[in-house]
RNA sequence: GGCCCGUUCGUCUAUCGGCUAGGACGCAUGGUUUUCAUCCAUGUAAGAGGGGUUCGAUUCCCCUACGGGCUACCA
């Protein structure tokens, strides 16, 4: 790898950014800094019409939180204000100038002509076509047969253009050739041209084609690796003849495998989200046109770490046994080479299964802090008092967001004790024990754990009473179920006055 | 329909001609925890089918099947 690497990520500004985006962002991220090369957002916007409102901040947002953020990119209004690195603008919509001047260029070679054609006429074609059960390919078959600047004379197509007549430009595929493809995931693809159609490159909008605008910009801005999602594959061919047409030199390509439906058919899609309970977008978004809001991996919980160290396993790994990578270290790890060929499912539960790893690694501070913020219940509580209980907790957590349960019992007594453990438990016997408990509780001066701890087990084993008969009842008294850390931990979180009290509220029930 | 890509446990995957096919998630069982969870241990389960090539194929080639993608003046 002589060249600079320079790589870019280049969506569509048409909706949030799906996480199989974020994976093909993830990857083209890993792949410029194991290099030593630049990362690149482009806004891919030709399409007016698809154009939705806040999805371009959405993006760059995304790309924020999940630590992927680009090195050169669109000036936002957001907090990463522009990253220009001279090859901008970076947005196509402001680079329209500049692509008309490339397909004229292409015209004059004679590698792509004027075609008037109407969409309607043209659907009506492939629809009889199809009655037929024949193909409709617009190329060297039949485009002497439709409206263009090589059916018609040449005083016919200046005329309709001097007139304004609606044309679109095409790209004039080849007969009879095969061309040799490279991709560095999949090796060498042959394709022959002749089923390849005469694609559009500039709208009658005044407008490139995705097809154009990519590979003009990829050129312009120097990209020496395009590592996009597998959907592309088909349009490789005509983006290796257009740089062939160019005279530039092309790039190497990698198409990524893409990311498949937990369970059924096709590729995840955001209904799969809505159905199965699992955000299929980095952020929270909220439809502009219906206020339709999908979730997002971070209002759901999820660390961006896990949602990052879980998606550069869908279709990559290291080749060894480690699964657990920082960002830093999966830059280390990552290769194209290893990249895999097949689709990979989306596993809901292995996400999970990394994000409880990654609860573990944050601080009970942090976590505290986020907790505190999310429950009304935690409001003008002691923030130290909070980060201890999580600390006792944490490790049976997988989100934030399941720390109320494991932990309210912490903060406010519990009005009712499980109906199941309560038959268990309270006995006629309890009673006296649990007296008896309060007062040795009560005479523990150090209301530390070991202290308070050695002194009921003493007590239990000089009385001869049973450790079943204490602790379920006590754990009850103070938990309101039989779950939860250990008992003196939480008596001792909870003081001995607040210990008391629970005992004797449960005494007072028997 | 046409074209392209793919195919190892249920899922994510290791293996670059020598395999008792390894790991992880999930699931099951046991241990720890006098609770629950965690944790630990063990178990469960796989190279689509058929032809070749080879001393030997999960690995290389071909066919079939299945899966996926593309087939717009969308990206």
């Amino acid at each position: 790898m002589s060249k600079t690497v320079r790589v870019r990520f280049a969506p569509s500004p048409t909706g949030p950014l799906h996480i199989g985006g974020v994976r093909t962002a993830l990857f083209n991220y890993l792949f410029a800094k194991k290099h030593k090369g630049t990362f690149i957002l482009r806004i891919e916007d030709t399409d007016q019409n698809r154009y939705v409102e806040g999805a371009e901040d959405y993006i760059v947002n995304a790309l924020n939180w999940c630590g992927i953020p680009f090195d050169e990119g669109p000036s936002a209004t957001l907090s990463t204000e522009g990253k220009d690195g001279g090859f901008g603008p970076y947005r196509q919509s402001e680079r329209k100038h500049l692509y008309k001047q490339y397909a004229e260029q292409l015209i004059a070679s004679g590698n792509a002509y004027y075609a008037f054609d109407t969409s309607e006429n043209l659907d009506a074609h492939r629809k009889d076509h199809e009655a037929n059960g024949k193909t409709f390919i617009y190329n060297w078959h039949n485009r002497l047969k439709l409206s263009n600047s090589l059916s018609l004379s040449a005083e016919d197509v200046k005329t309709k253009l001097e007139n304004g007549d609606n044309y679109v430009i095409r790209f004039k595929s080849p007969q009879d050739e095969v061309l040799h493809l490279k991709d560095s995931i999949r090796g060498d693809i042959k394709i022959d041209t002749n089923v390849l159609d005469d694609k559009v490159l500039f709208k009658s909008d005044g407008m490139p084609t995705y097809h154009l605008a990519n590979i003009v910009d990829d050129h312009l801005m120097e990209i020496s690796h395009v590592i996009r999602g597998e959907e592309w594959l088909p349009s490789l061919a005509l983006h290796y003849q257009l740089y062939s047409a160019f005279g530039w030199e092309a790039p190497e390509f990698a198409h990524l495998p893409l990311i498949l439906k937990p369970t059924g058919k096709g590729k995840l899609s955001k209904r799969d989200g809505d159905k199965l309970g699992f955000p299929v977008f980095p952020l929270e978004w909220k439809d502009p046109k219906t206020g339709e809001l999908s979730k997002g991996y971070k209002q759901e919980g999820y660390f961006e770490g896990a949602v990052i160290n879980f998606l550069a396993f869908l279709g990559w790994n290291p080749g060894t046994e480690q699964e657990l990578f920082s960002l830093e270290a999966l830059v280390n790890a990552f290769e194209l080479e290893r990249v895999n060929k097949a689709g990979a499912r989306f596993d809901p539960d292995k996400i999970k299964w990394f994000n409880h790893h990654y609860m573990q690694m944050q601080s009970n501070d942090s976590l505290a802090k986020t907790f505190q913020e999310n429950r009304s219940e935690l409001k003008g509580i002691d923030a130290n008092y909070i980060s201890m209980v999580v600390g006792l907790v944490k490790e049976r957590a997988t989100f934030v967001s399941d720390f109320w349960d494991l932990t309210h019992y912490f903060f406010t007594a519990p009005t009712q004790y499980d109906e199941k453990a309560s038959k268990k438990a309270f006995k006629d016997e309890t009673k006296p024990v649990l007296e008896e408990l309060v007062t040795i509780v009560d005479s523990v001066k150090d209301f530390e754990v070991e202290p308070l701890k050695t002194s009921v087990k003493e007590w239990i084993t000089a009385k001869e009473i049973g450790f079943g008969k204490v602790m379920q009842p006590l754990r009850l008294a103070l938990v309101g179920a039989l779950q939860g850390p250990d008992v003196f931990d939480i008596m001792f979180m909870l003081g001995k006055e607040e210990s008391i009290k629970r005992i004797k509220k449960v005494i007072e029930k028997l």
